[in-house]
RNA sequence: UGGGGCGUAGCCAAGCUGGUUAAGGCACCGGAUUUUGAUUCCGGCAUACCUAGGUUCGAAUCCUAGCGCCCCAGCCA
């Protein structure tokens, strides 16, 4: 059996990685494999262009170009463009833009359900010859009364019982223009009666007298997602349709429209598998679309890409890379239980990679000077630092040492609590890859602890291992380090479920979640490239921002002291 | 109230064609290593699988009856 170990094992050369857990996608697919259904899936990530991605497509774009890699396969990116007053040309630059940063492979070329237009509407009238769709001239209002309730039926239209020749002549009067927007709309001929309210005679075409972003004025009816959405998997010869739990009502109309095509020969089996997942639900995040507009309107955020939005624009502004999110994506697994992530499960992926990827470097976040008395004015030391500890091969950088640096603020305490083992009066501790100090006071006139160093300590020389000591603090050399902002952010909420209730969502809004700080950083930094992610050594991870000489924490340290 | 789903540890999630001690991750708690109170490494963490009955030598897995949560009545997607 190959759920556990088969396919879903391959992670390319190199990878160490367990294998891909089961998932009841994969056992569909594996299934559909083996029985020779298909020899080839095919998957598709299909955003409508109406807003920009954040992370609960991230699951769904890793979902589906994950599984199409796995199985050697195909994904599609395709663009669900059926309604010109929602959608612009703006969101279609930034989805491939996002898409394109995910690592997503869709071939170069994006697909277009505005491309398929023809095609839907060949359909439909191939639907209306055949007796299965009709014109209703209903009100929005009738329509919405006549629909029943989830108890009681609904009630035929009056305009049901249309011939398909009268149903076509209006189909291609509204086509061309002759009917206003809400005269008419074409429905599907199901049964007003269903238990199932999607298959009360569902509308499919509507009437909007407005410009396509692609298709500009060449048409004035639109085809409706319920309808669209099959027909373009089918176009595109889609085996595994995957999307959310709510659309699981929607699936036996996907089926009926597709089985109906099939039989007027309009699409060969075997014909496309819709298959439902849980969408993602991530603590101290808000994802609804609603939600996030309101957000940046309101100005409560910084606009899309503010590093604090979970949008993958503002996900990579904050320096979260796109393999973390990957990471992300398998940790958490996919499922049709309704489920909230805890964020600790994004933080810790993202500690994970960048823990592995991202070079040390040294930054002070609250400067307090300190000054070494026995050290001479003037005289500077290079001391030789490690990019990263655990990987000797990425080599050493110079660290130019003085009389004066800057160490953290929370490095020294006048009054030490119990367990600190930092800088206090009398202690000693060892400045990072630099000199063992001991503390000899604090000069409250300059706000400047006072030190003298052994100058035997230096790290690297012989000898220098019997300074034994508990502390280990970071600094710069106040003579060559540089300031910078470096942006402190937490998490936007302040509660796991924000909204929760009736509660209104802002309201939990945490007034924290950015603070910035004017940091002094190690000379090394003045090079980073915008998007580079460091680790600014005991505080955590930061990424370069656009904004000159901006950091951005992408997330903390794990930090066990408990004080 | 009709229809469609889902219920395994604090949070996710395997397992579900019944059969050794109910995977794995996050979180948490110990301990070792450590020039990041980081990383890494070891160890601990469900006599229990929504509840109640039943079938069986044996059930998270099968049957019955309940209970709880989510979704559906746009000419949105």
């Amino acid at each position: 059996m190959s759920t556990k170990t088969g396919a879903a094992g391959k992670t390319g050369a190199g990878a160490s990685r367990a294998p891909s857990a089961s998932n009841f996608i994969r056992q569909a697919i594996e299934a559909d494999l083996a029985s020779g259904k298909h020899a080839r899936i095919v998957t598709r990530f299909p955003p409508e262009p109406n807003g920009y991605l954040h992370l609960g497509h991230a699951k769904s774009i890793l979902l589906n170009f994950g599984l199409a890699q796995e199985y050697g396969g195909r994904c599609n990116l395709r663009f669900d463009d059926t309604n010109p007053e929602k959608e612009e040309q703006e969101y279609v630059d930034s989805i491939i833009d996002a898409v394109n940063w995910l690592g997503a492979d869709y071939g170069g070329t994006a697909l277009y359900a505005s491309d398929y237009f023809d095609f839907m509407y060949r359909c439909a009238e191939y639907l209306v010859s055949s007796g299965n769709a009709y014109v209703d001239s209903q009100s929005a209002e009738e329509m919405r009364a006549n629909r029943g309730s989830f108890t009681a039926p609904g009630t035929d239209s009056p305009y049901r019982g249309r011939s398909p020749d009268e149903n076509l002549a209006l189909l291609r009067e509204m086509r061309d223009g002759l009917h206003p927007d809400g005269a008419h709309v074409l429905r599907a001929k199901i049964d007003m009666a269903s238990p199932n309210i999607n298959l009360r005679d569902p509308a499919i075409y509507r009437i909007k007298h407005a410009a396509h972003h692609r298709t500009a004025g060449a048409w004035c009816l639109y085809p409706m997602y319920t309808y669209a959405h099959p027909i373009e998997d089918a176009i595109e010869s889609v085996t595994h349709s995957l999307c959310t739990l709510e659309f699981e009502d929607q699936r036996p109309f996907y089926d009926w429209l597709l089985e109906k095509l099939a039989d007027g020969g309009l699409f060969e089996r075997p014909l496309p598998q819709q298959i439902e997942f849980a969408r993602l639900q991530l603590t101290y995040v808000v994802l609804s679309k609603r939600r996030l507009i309101q957000l940046v309107e309101e100005g409560h955020v910084d606009g899309w890409d503010d590093p604090r939005m979970p949008t993958l624009a503002g996900a990579r502004r904050r320096g979260y890379t796109s393999e973390g999110l990957r990471r992300f994506a398998e940790r958490i697994g996919v499922a049709k239980e309704n489920s909230w992530i805890e964020f600790s499960i994004l933080e810790d992926a993202m500690r994970e990679h960048l823990n592995d990827m991202a070079p040390r470097r040294m930054a002070v976040l609250d400067p307090l000077k300190l000054v070494i008395e026995n050290w001479p004015e003037g005289k500077e030391a290079l001391c030789e630092v490690p990019n990263h500890p655990q990987k000797p091969d990425w080599g050493k950088r110079p660290v130019p040492f003085g009389r004066e640096l800057w160490i953290e603020r929370d490095d020294f305490a006048f009054d030490p609590p119990k367990g600190y083992f930092r800088l206090f009066p009398g202690n000693e501790v060892r400045l990072r890859y630099a000199y063992v100090v001991k503390c000899i006071g604090y000069d409250a006139a300059s706000d400047s602890v006072r030190c003298t160093v052994h100058e035997d300590s230096r790290s690297g020389t012989p000898g220098a291992d019997r300074y034994k000591v508990k502390g280990n603090i970071h600094w710069v050399s106040t003579a060559h380090a540089h300031a910078a902002p470096v942006r402190l952010y937490d998490r936007l909420f302040g509660v796991p479920q924000p909204g929760s209730g009736e509660r209104d969502f802002l309201l939990d809004l945490n007034p924290d979640s950015k603070k910035t700080v004017s940091a002094q950083l190690e000379p090394a930094l003045r090079e980073a490239r915008v998007g580079e992610s460091f680790q600014f050594e005991r505080h955590g991870y930061f990424a370069r921002d656009p904004d000159p000489n901006a950091f951005n924490r992408t997330v903390t340290l794990r930090d066990s002291w408990v004080k």
